[in-house]
This record gives C-alpha cells, sequence and structure tokens, in this order.
RNA sequence: GCCCAGAUGGUGGAAUCGGUAGACACGCAGGACUUAAAAUCCUGUGGCUUCACGGCUGUGCGGGUUCAAGUCCCGCUCUGGGUACCA
C-alpha cells in the first residue's frame, strides 16, 4: 500500500502533476514552521480577551494514542485557532496526567522503573500529537509526575491539612485561627464540619497534651487521617474510591474488591457537598453530567425520627449490664480518649475482658454501677491511650485498678507503676486494690473510693466525657432513631427495620427469636458486598420480637432487621410505610405485615404508591393536606415534641486520599509519637525516593517503606502515596503560570485567564475527575489562591470512538490417539456449547476434524485483531492460526461456518490494546494525511455522539480536499493560479452562505455540518470555475481551522509571508444573500404539490391571488373553493380544501 | 427499578424557530476520458407503482394538537449511557 503511493509521488508525480497536492510534504513543513516560530505560544500580558480552552490531558498509556483519543483534540484546536482568528489571545495547553497503574504493574513485572516507562510513553504521545498538527503551546507543558509540578500538588495537601470548614461563614479557614479559638473559648460556639462534637473550654484545651490536641484537630482538618471502611483490593495491593470500583470489583482490571477497615488520609469533600450541589446549576454543561453529579451527591432532605422502645433492653449476654449509653456511643467515647494507632487492637481487648471479667471485678462493678457511689458515674474497661482501665471515672478523674486482672498485650510490657505514671500524667489519680481485698474486705474499698471523690471537686465536663451529655441522659438508650424523607407517612409506619449490622439488634432482640436472629446476621455478614448487590431481588429478614412505641398513635410497632437496609445510610434504620415505598412494600409483602395507606393515590393491592402527590388519610392531624403541606407539618411537629429534627442527608462520602503504591505523589507528612504533622513549605517537594522494588514490603506496608533514609529530621514519612486524581484536580491552573518557582499559579496569572472558557473530555470522568477538581478549585477559592468558584464554565463530553472486538473461541480435545489438541471455533458452536449443548459440539468438531474425539473443552475466549477480518469473515486460515500461536494460542484447527468461511463475533467497544483493535492515528496520516484525519473525525458526526470507528468514508474527505487545492490550481498544467478579478455575485454568495455557517456552526460545536458546508462551498465553487483571490483567500481561512496545513500551504502561495493563523476571520455580509425573490412550495392540504416564483417583498395577499390565478392550481383545486388559504412570506403557502 | 440521552435511506448523518424530509459524504448502478488501471468528471439512487407525466407512501409503534409535525403533547417499544436496596 504505502511503497505504491512513495512510488506514484516520486517517480510519477513529479513528472505529469508538478503541483499536486502533496500532503507529506506539505504537513511536516509548516508543522516545523509553527514550532520553529513560536505560532502558538501564548502571553500572559496581551491586551486582548483571553479564551481558554482546555483537553482532558491523557495518561500516556503503552498502547499509544488511537484514533479516539485525537476526536476531542481535533475540535478544540478547531475552536483554539477559529478564536484567534477573532483577535483572542488562546491558551490552549496539554500535558501528561502521567502517575497511574499501569506503568505500576509493568514496574512490578519487569523491574523497570515507572518513570523511564512514562517518559518512553510520553516520547511517542508527544510525536502523534505533532503529526495531528495541534496548535498547542508546549512551553507550557505539566505533567503530573514532574517533581516542579508535584510540589504543589503537595502544597495544597498541606492547605488541605492547615484547614477547617467553618460553617458559620460557609468557608474553609485556617486551622491555626481555630487553635487560637480553642485556647480562647473551647469548641463550644465552633460551628465546624468535623467528625465528632467533643465539648470543652478553652482552659481544658490549653491543659491537653500536645498529642491530645493534634487528635482531636484531625477531626477538624480538611485532609485527615482516620479509621473509615475502605475498598481494599487484594489484587491491586490498594485502596480504591467509590468511583473506581465498579459491580464489586476494581474498574481497572476488574479484580474484586472487599470492604476493610483501615487508617487512611482522606479529604472533606463532603463539607462541600452543598457547595458542589448549588455551583451546578450555573454551568454550561450537558444536564446528564450535572444529574449524574447531583445523583452522587444524593442530597435528600427529611428528619431525624425516634422510636421509644415498647420495654426496657435486656442484656443480650448475661454479663452485659443494662447500658444508659449506647454501644456506638461507648465505643465513639473510647475512640476519643484513646490512642488512635492502638485503637482497633485496644477496642476488641475492652470487649473480651468485659465478657471475661473475673469474679471480682464482678463483685465491684455491680457496687459501682448505676451511679450508686455518691451518684458518680463509672464505666468500666475504658480505653484511655494506650491503656484498658479496669474503672475510671472522668468527672472524678479517678482510675480504679484491680490487680490480678490479665491485661492487653500493651500492659503487660509495661509495669503497673509506668501505667500510673502516665494516666497521672493525663490528670487521672488511681486507685489500687487487690483481688483479695475485694474479696475479704469489699466495703473497706468502697469506703476507700467514697472517701476519695468526697475529698474533691468534680471537674466540668471534659472531651473524655463526650456521650454524657445531656441528650444523651435524656435518651436514656431506650429509642432508635431513623432517618426518613417522608415523614408525612409516619401514620402508615406499621414495621422498623434495623440493618442486620445494627448495634441495637443483639440487644432488643427477645430469647424466642435470638437463634433466628442470630442466625440470619450471620448469614448478612457472611454474605459478600458482591452477593448482596448481585442479589436484589429476594427479600429476606428476621423479627427481633421487639415491639417499639409509635410516637403518635402510642401503638406497638413490630421491629424487624433486614438487608435491604443499609447500615452506612442514614441511621442503618427505616420506619416502614410499606404503602408508600417499594422496597417496604415488598418486604410487608413477603412476611405478611399491614400496609396502611395513608396518602390517596394508587392502587396498594397491586404496588405501593410512592409519588409525592396527593392528600393525606388516615393521619390525624396530617389529614387533608397535600403531601408538601404535610411533610412540613408533620416535621415542626416531631420537632415541637422533641422527637427529632429536620435533616438534610448528602449521600456524598469523604474521599479517600491514600494509596498503598508507589508511582504516586508522595503525601508531605511524617509522623512524630504516632501524630502525623505536615512538612515545612520550604521543604517541597518531597521527592518521590528510589525503591528495591515496587512491591509492598513484608510486613504489609506500602512500597514507600521499602526506601532508605524515609523520614524527616528523623522522623518517619508517610509511605502512602497520593491518588491518581491529585495531580488533575489542579493542572489547568498550572498552564497559565507554568515555571512559577514560588507559587503554584501568580494571581497575576489567575486573575487574567480565569476559568476555563470551554473544556473537552470523556463523560466517563463526569463524577471522579470532575467533581475532585471543583471541590479543589472551590478550597482555593476559599484559601484565597483563585478568585473563582468554578473551574470549568463550558463542558462539551465528546462521544467514545469505538473500535471492533472481534473474538473466538478455543476449545480442547483429544483425538483418536489420545492426543491433546486445540481449535479454533466460530460464534454459533460457542452459544451451544454455553447452552449445554456439548454432545452437538463434538459432533460438529469432529465431522470438520475428520475424526473421533473423546473429549471436548471449551478453554477459553480470544480477542483477535481487526485487521485479519473484512466483514466478520476470515478466509486467511494460516494466518489466522498464525496469529493465534504467536498470542500463545497454538491450535490446530479452524473450525470453518457453512459458507466455507471463518467467522468470528464482533461487536463495538473500546479501543484498547487488550483487545487488539487499536487504531493508530499515525497510519490515516502517512496515507491521507492530518488535514484529512481532522476532517474526517469532525465529519464522522456531532461530535458528542459514540461511534464506531471505519474508514468508510474518508475517501470522500480526502477527495474534498484534493479538490480545493484544485481550485488555486490551473486545470491543464497544473501551475498555481489565482486571478485578481473582481467576483461575480454567485460567487460572493456562496462565499458568505459558507461564512455564516462556518461560523455559527463553531458557536454551536457543530463540526460535522461545517465540514459539509465546505464541501458544498467548494463544489460550487467549483461549477462557478472560480479561481478569485477576493473569494478563495475568505475561504481558506474558514477552512484553516479545520485543515491548517494545507491552508496555510495555499496562503503562502497566495503571496503571505506571515502564518495564516494571523489574519482576521471573515466577516459575514448578508447584503451578499439578499433574495429579490423565493420559488414558493405550493401544498393542498399539507402536500406539496408544484413552486411558484414570486417576489419576496409581495405582500400574502398578493401571493395568494397570483397562486389562485394559477391554472396549476385550478386543476389542483379540481372547481372547489379552497376553504382558507395560508400564506407566510418567504416559506410557504398552503391551500386548504 | 430510577435518572439521562437517543431511534430518520444500504451506511455515517442533515433539517438550529412547527413550514418543500433525506443536505453533505460513503456505498451501489450506469456513463465519459484511457490500450488498461489509477485519478478525475458526469448521470441516477428512500420504498411501492407507472413506458412516461405522475400518483401513493414514508422519520421506532399507537393516539392527539395544528392549515402544516422528524420537530409539540399523551401512551408504549427498543437501543445506548449513568446509577442503585440511599429510606
Amino acid at each position: 500500500m504505502l511503497w505504491l503511493a512513495d512510488f506514484f509521488s516520486i517517480f510519477l508525480l513529479p513528472k505529469f502533476n508538478m503541483a499536486s497536492y502533496h500532503f507529506n510534504s506539505i504537513e511536516k513543513n509548516w508543522q516545523k514552521f509553527w514550532a520553529e516560530h513560536q505560532t502558538f505560544k501564548a502571553d500572559n500580558h496581551s491586551k486582548l480577551p483571553k479564551y481558554y480552552v482546555l483537553d482532558m490531558f491523557p495518561y500516556p498509556s503503552g498502547a499509544g494514542l488511537h484514533v479516539g483519543h485525537p476526536l476531542g483534540y481535533i475540535a478544540s484546536d478547531i475552536v483554539s485557532r477559529y478564536k484567534r482568528h477573532k483577535g483572542f489571545n488562546v491558551l490552549h495547553p496539554m500535558g501528561y496526567d502521567s502517575f497511574g497503574l499501569p506503568a505500576e504493574q509493568y514496574a512490578i513485572q519487569t523491574g523497570q522503573h515507572p518513570a523511564i516507562t512514562t517518559d518512553e510513553n510520553i516520547k511517542r504521545y508527544r510525536q502523534q500529537l505533532d503529526n495531528i498538527g495541534f496548535s498547542f503551546d508546549w512551553s507550557r507543558e505539566v505533567r503530573t509526575t514532574d517533581a516542579q509540578y508535584y510540589h504543589w500538588t503537595q502544597w495544597i495537601f498541606i492547605q488541605l491539612f492547615n484547614g477547617w470548614y467553618n460553617k458559620a461563614n460557609d468557608k474553609a479557614e485556617p486551622i491555626n485561627d481555630l487553635i487560637k479559638k480553642f485556647g480562647a473559648e473551647g469548641n463550644a460556639n465552633v460551628n465546624a464540619v468535623c467528625d465528632e462534637t467533643i465539648v470543652f473550654s478553652g482552659s481544658e484545651w490549653n491543659a491537653f497534651s500536645e498529642k491530645q490536641k493534634q487528635t482531636i484537630l484531625l477531626n477538624y482538618r480538611l485532609a485527615y487521617l482516620s479509621d473509615t471502611m475502605v475498598n481494599w483490593c487484594p489484587e491491586l495491593g490498594t485502596v480504591l474510591a467509590n468511583d473506581e470500583v465498579k459491580d464489586g470489583v476494581s474498574e481497572r482490571g476488574g479484580y474484586p474488591v472487599e470492604r476493610k477497615l483501615m487508617s487512611q488520609w482522606s479529604l472533606r469533600i463532603a463539607a462541600y457537598a452543598e457547595r458542589l450541589l448549588q455551583g451546578l446549576d450555573t454551568l454550561d454543561w450537558t444536564e446528564s453530567i450535572k444529574e449524574a453529579q447531583r445523583n452522587w451527591i444524593g442530597k435528600s432532605e427529611g428528619t431525624s425520627l425516634k422510636f421509644y422502645l415498647a420495654s426496657p433492653l435486656t442484656p443480650p449476654q448475661g454479663k452485659q449490664e443494662p447500658s444508659d449509653v449506647s454501644m456506638v456511643e461507648e465505643e465513639e467515647l473510647w475512640y476519643a480518649t484513646a490512642d488512635k494507632s492502638k485503637y482497633r487492637i485496644l477496642k476488641d481487648f475492652a470487649l473480651e475482658n468485659r465478657r471475661n471479667a473475673t469474679n471480682e471485678e464482678i463483685i465491684i462493678w455491680e457496687a459501682l454501677r448505676n451511679n450508686q457511689i455518691e451518684n458518680v458515674k463509672f464505666r468500666r474497661q475504658h480505653i484511655i491511650d494506650k491503656f484498658i482501665a479496669d474503672f475510671v471515672s472522668f468527672e472524678y478523674k479517678l482510675v480504679i485498678e484491680l490487680d490480678g486482672l490479665i491485661h492487653s498485650l500493651e500492659d503487660n510490657i509495661i509495669s503497673d507503676e509506668a501505667r500510673t505514671l502516665v494516666l497521672n500524667e493525663l490528670g487521672f489519680t488511681v486507685l489500687r486494690f487487690t483481688n483479695e481485698e475485694v474479696n475479704s474486705n469489699l466495703n473497706g474499698v468502697l469506703g476507700k473510693i467514697k472517701s476519695y471523690v468526697n475529698s474533691i471537686v468534680p471537674s466540668t465536663p471534659s472531651p473524655m466525657e463526650k456521650g454524657m451529655g445531656d441528650e444523651a441522659k435524656k435518651s436514656q438508650g431506650e429509642c432508635i432513631e431513623f432517618f426518613t424523607t417522608r415523614p408525612d407517612t409516619i401514620f402508615g409506619v406499621s414495621f422498623l427495620t434495623l440493618a442486620p449490622e445494627h448495634e441495637l439488634v443483639a440487644q432488643i432482640t427477645t430469647d424466642a427469636c435470638k437463634a433466628a436472629v442470630e442466625n440470619y446476621v450471620t448469614l448478612s455478614k457472611n454474605r459478600s458486598e458482591r452477593d448482596r448487590m448481585a442479589d436484589v431481588k429476594t427479600i429476606s429478614g428476621e423479627f427481633t420480637g421487639a415491639y417499639a412505641i409509635h410516637p403518635f398513635t402510642k401503638t406497638l410497632i413490630p421491629i424487624w432487621i433486614g438487608d435491604y437496609v443499609l447500615a452506612g445510610y442514614g441511621t442503618g434504620a427505616v420506619m416502614a410505610v410499606p404503602a408508600h415505598d417499594s422496597r417496604d412494600y415488598a418486604f410487608a409483602k413477603h412476611f405478611n405485615l399491614p400496609i396502611p395507606q395513608v396518602v390517596e393515590g394508587g392502587d396498594i393491592s397491586v404496588e405501593s404508591y410512592d409519588a409525592k402527590e396527593g392528600l393525606l388519610i388516615n393521619s390525624d392531624f396530617l389529614n387533608g393536606l397535600e403531601v408538601k403541606a404535610a411533610i412540613k407539618k408533620a416535621i415542626e411537629k416531631i420537632e415541637a415534641e422533641g422527637l427529632g429534627k429536620g435533616k438534610t442527608n448528602y449521600r456524598l462520602r469523604n474521599a479517600i486520599f491514600g494509596r498503598q503504591r508507589y508511582w504516586g505523589e508522595p503525601i508531605p507528612v511524617y509522623y512524630k509519637e504516632g501524630v502525623p504533622y505536615v512538612v515545612e513549605e520550604k521543604d517541597l517537594p518531597i521527592a518521590l525516593p528510589e525503591v528495591d522494588k515496587f512491591l509492598p514490603t513484608e510486613t504489609g506496608e506500602p512500597p514507600l517503606a521499602r526506601a532508605q533514609n524515609w523520614n524527616y529530621n528523623g522522623h518517619a514519612f508517610e509511605t502512602t502515596t497520593m491518588p491518581g486524581w491529585a495531580g488533575s484536580s489542579w493542572y489547568y491552573l498550572r498552564y497559565m503560570d507554568p515555571h512559577n518557582a514560588k507559587e503554584m499559579v501568580g494571581i497575576e496569572a489567575v486573575n487574567y485567564w480565569q476559568n476555563i472558557d470551554l473544556y473537552i473530555g470523556g463523560s466517563e470522568h463526569a463524577v471522579g475527575h470532575l467533581l475532585y477538581a471543583r471541590f479543589w478549585c472551590k478550597f482555593l477559592k476559599d484559601i484565597g489562591t483563585v478568585p473563582f468558584e468554578e473551574p470549568f464554565k463550558k463542558l462539551v463530553n465528546q462521544g467514545m470512538i469505538q473500535g471492533t472486538v472481534c473474538t473466538t473461541y478455543i476449545y480442547s480435545y483429544k483425538n483418536h490417539v489420545n492426543e491433546i489438541l486445540k481449535c479454533a471455533v466460530a460464534v454459533d458452536l460457542h452459544s451451544q456449547f454455553k447452552s449445554g449443548n456439548s454432545e452437538g459440539v463434538i459432533k460438529i468438531i469432529a465431522a470438520q476434524i475428520g475424526s473421533s474425539i473423546t473429549d471436548c473443552q471449551y478453554v477459553n475466549e480470544v480477542n483477535v485483531p481487526f485487521e485479519f477480518f473484512a466483514a466478520a469473515v476470515f478466509e486467511d486460515s494460516e494466518g489466522l492460526k498464525k496469529w493465534l500461536s504467536s498470542a500463545g494460542n497454538s491450535v490446530s484447527h479452524l473450525i470453518i461456518g457453512s459458507d466455507s468461511k471463518f467467522q468470528v463475533k464482533m461487536e463495538t467497544g473500546k479501543m484498547s490494546k487488550r483487545w487488539h483493535n487499536v487504531v493508530n492515528p499515525d497510519d490515516i496520516c502517512s496515507q491521507y494525511g492530518a488535514d484529512t484525519l481532522r476532517l474526517y473525525e469532525m465529519f464522522l458526526g456531532p461530535l458528542q455522539d459514540a461511534k464506531p470507528w471505519s474508514t468508510q468514508g474518508i475517501e470522500g474527505v480526502h477527495r474534498f480536499l484534493k479538490k480545493a487545492w484544485r481550485l488555486f490550481h490551473n486545470h491543464t498544467n497544473e501551475d498555481f493560479a489565482v486571478s485578481d478579478e473582481p467576483a461575480l455575485k454567485a460567487e460572493l454568495k456562496t462565499l458568505h452562505k459558507t461564512i455564516k455557517k462556518a461560523t455559527e456552526d463553531i458557536d454551536n460545536f457543530s463540526f460535522n455540518t461545517s465540514v459539509s458546508a465546505f464541501m458544498v462551498c467548494v463544489n460550487e465553487l467549483q461549477d462557478l470555475k472560480c479561481n478569485k483571490r477576493e473569494i478563495l483567500e475568505p475561504f481558506i481561512v474558514l477552512l484553516s481551522p479545520y485543515a491548517p496545513h494545507i491552508c496555510e500551504e495555499l496562503w503562502h502561495l497566495c503571496g503571505h509571508a506571515e502564518s495564516i493563523e494571523k489574519a482576521d476571520w471573515p466577516v459575514f455580509n448578508s447584503e451578499f444573500l439578499v433574495e429579490n425573490d423565493f420559488n414558493y412550495p405550493i401544498s393542498f392540504n399539507g402536500k406539496v404539490r408544484f413552486n411558484l416564483n414570486f417576489a419576496l417583498d409581495l405582500e400574502p395577499l398578493a401571493v395568494e391571488k397570483a397562486v389562485l390565478a394559477d391554472e396549476q392550481t385550478i386543476k389542483y383545486l379540481e372547481g372547489k373553493t379552497p376553504k382558507k388559504m395560508i400564506v407566510v412570506k418567504g416559506r410557504i403557502v398552503n391551500i386548504v380544501i
């Protein structure tokens, strides 16, 4: 193919075709010219209006660019070039999102440093991009893997760490201000987005140890360390964000993902939930992307609501006391006072100790519990710092220890003296008693406690006493809290459902139901996330035997558990209204529970009526109200009675920010006594260290733990790295000021360029990248780094260019001499095999191979390169066999279809190395030229639509360029020939029609239609035999954004020394399109029969008269009188008979 | 299930405001030039019907509004994308 083209260009064309269109040399020349003249360099100090066009920068994968990548880049390039013609100072940069998993996976397999792989891939990408002639300002290139770049990614992390979200001002503020406030007045009046509401005074804050302060501050910081349930992917050895997990497997690689509790860096994106939601309304994005973000943020407004239990809580196990603090609160309390790094272990020990209490311990506890001694509240087996105290009172800062107890690991190592010392340091007094004392002289022991308690004044509530606040005391733990968006349906509640994991399940379950409930809980625990997701239809649950009291009707409501209720959302409990919620309805039907209707509408005997419309019935004080009004009234009543509060829930979770990976930005954090600190800004960047292997350590720590001297002034560095989206969340800012060594972006640069006028990229980033980048932008606005709140004003999603995926299936079989062989088989056999008809498959294979087959097994499916196939069939069987064997699938036979051709299953799918269907744009460029590729990709259809790649039609576009070229050249000898004669009216009309269309189409991103307008223009000019400069020069300016090389060449042939890029966009003049008359379509009852020409200034009445007088009209009227006549000036005439 | 987008010739698609459906291109058929091929150019090309003029029909399906509907409204079917026991 190639050699033929070369042959013609070298030997034939120069001889006979002096000036034909040699795209290869033309394109190379101009690409060189643009690079040498820095034609597309953007100026930060221009007086011109600015226009910022951005493409989503690519991850430089090993497969190189495929024809799908440039689609969006071509569109943005057209807009950039157009805007330059229109007199804008255009910023159109490109870079690489070069941290990522594939390079690291490759590094693990080969030992090759990811930086090397990445560098090679970038070189290849750059070459491919250059071939297409983009007008990028390469002097501004950024790479997320550059230390000069991730310096500032780390800097942003530090700002997040040093920031907290002040709800009062609805913005992020410096943590130092918060610390000052804590010191002055405590946190009672701080309205922050934080994890826990610990209340302390200013003096208490000042009395806290450094460690305690830091622990509390972590609850406020926007970048924080916490124990979170994460999506752990063992195969990849890392955690994944929610949007990186699809259907229980990793989006990249498709490996299973499990839920795991880990200490992780997270970003408090949820603080910005409302602003992220509100901001969407101001954006020029497609509705579907905005909707996807709204769903992801998942705002739901409703109310919290308490149901009191009908009977007091029964202890689930003999030894566990009725608690006035629920287990959750107890755990939170532990967490507040415990050493976080040891918390997980300690918690288990504490629970274990409680369950296995010694006799002496039980004796003391029976005396201390329920405020029996001097009304002092004691807790048992409570975690303080690294220790588990046997008994503790926070008000009196008193710890009571019994000797002879089995302590936790740490306790065994550290002596009792040391324990006492540390506890004293924390402000506690320790009283020690031996088991013998307790057994022989309990009264003496209690007396000592009493006299101590009476000797001191109890302290005001401390942070440790969180959970002992008024609210907890009032509730007395005997209620269950719910969240509902439909408080109006409160009278339709016929049962309550708790998640199987709900904390109260064990405590409320009656003995009669205990076995079944425990069984069910175990069952749901063992069901993996994936099973639970896959199996949505099966309804399951158990009755706990317990009842709650309806807050208004005071009737008894049974409490069930069911795994359709998620522990992680709301309160993990649902007030079930089966008549008006489809899931509750299904549950009620399945277990035969009542379905009382409280909103009019629908047919409750068939299905639930979920619509938020209708009048309330059977609902006491809500009767007769519309749903909306009823919701309002119900909330008022619930709040008035102290049963709950109007509340807004968001589905948006805080973003986990750490990855147990090597190839990412190091998190600029070090640990001092287990407390995280950020490094000083002057020490940035913290460069990614060298490691011997890119794998976790033997002890399971991330790869960075392998690095030598991985510490900061002797303090160990964080070993996790940032996730892939860190670098891409702010890269658009760095382009504005890419070489600034002092700041991430200078204020002057960001004030000039502002936010992005046009952002083009794939819709696969709908929630991930676009949401995170918006979050960071809002944060950067809060801290004064950028002057705008939304980074991307207008977003256009280009559709994916899909490839063809060809699949064949491999079977292995044994022949008559017991040899094991393999054959590749057509699709129809595979479907038979799958449906269990292996007998039939064996028969067909045997018939083809011509021998008896004793055994036949399906082995796997193999994707075959598309280039082997013309149209789902394959004739070169030896070639295919060869390819299969080179891909590791040696086959002895191909099973041929009835048409004696080998058939392959063909589907459209993603273009990827994996499917062997990547089409390289370089091939198109060398065969047809970059201009043809650019025009063709635009001509394929609307930018936003997904389309399978095919080269049919590319000839037409190429032909068009050749035609355009010929307009400038003499027909006989092909010399350049443009005339300076004035243009004719018809020629000007064609030109201005095209100016109008091309201008409007770019503004509407309708690039396919403007390509067709150019074709129409060239066809018309060709018919007019037009070679006039007055027409052709403006025309190539119009065409140049699409096909810059050929236009640049023609522009210079026309005698211009400067780049066509500097030419002004032609101005449309409507005068040339003015028509004096119009060929009216004359229709009868809406059917067009013929046309009549009238002057356009002829009034409708006159047109009507003239039409009626026409003999054709008379013919079609067939003697009837028209009932009505419509004349639309310049459009149509319709006669109603 | 829910949300969003869409459905037009053999194919990709056009019709931006309710006003001649199928622009432009591919493919196909026929022709010109040529020893031949390539390249280029010309003609035709939704379906049915007719020697022809023409007629009928036609934008996923069924209704409706209108002088006029691919376009607006109601009810479906199917396809693509997103999302999910979110209370």
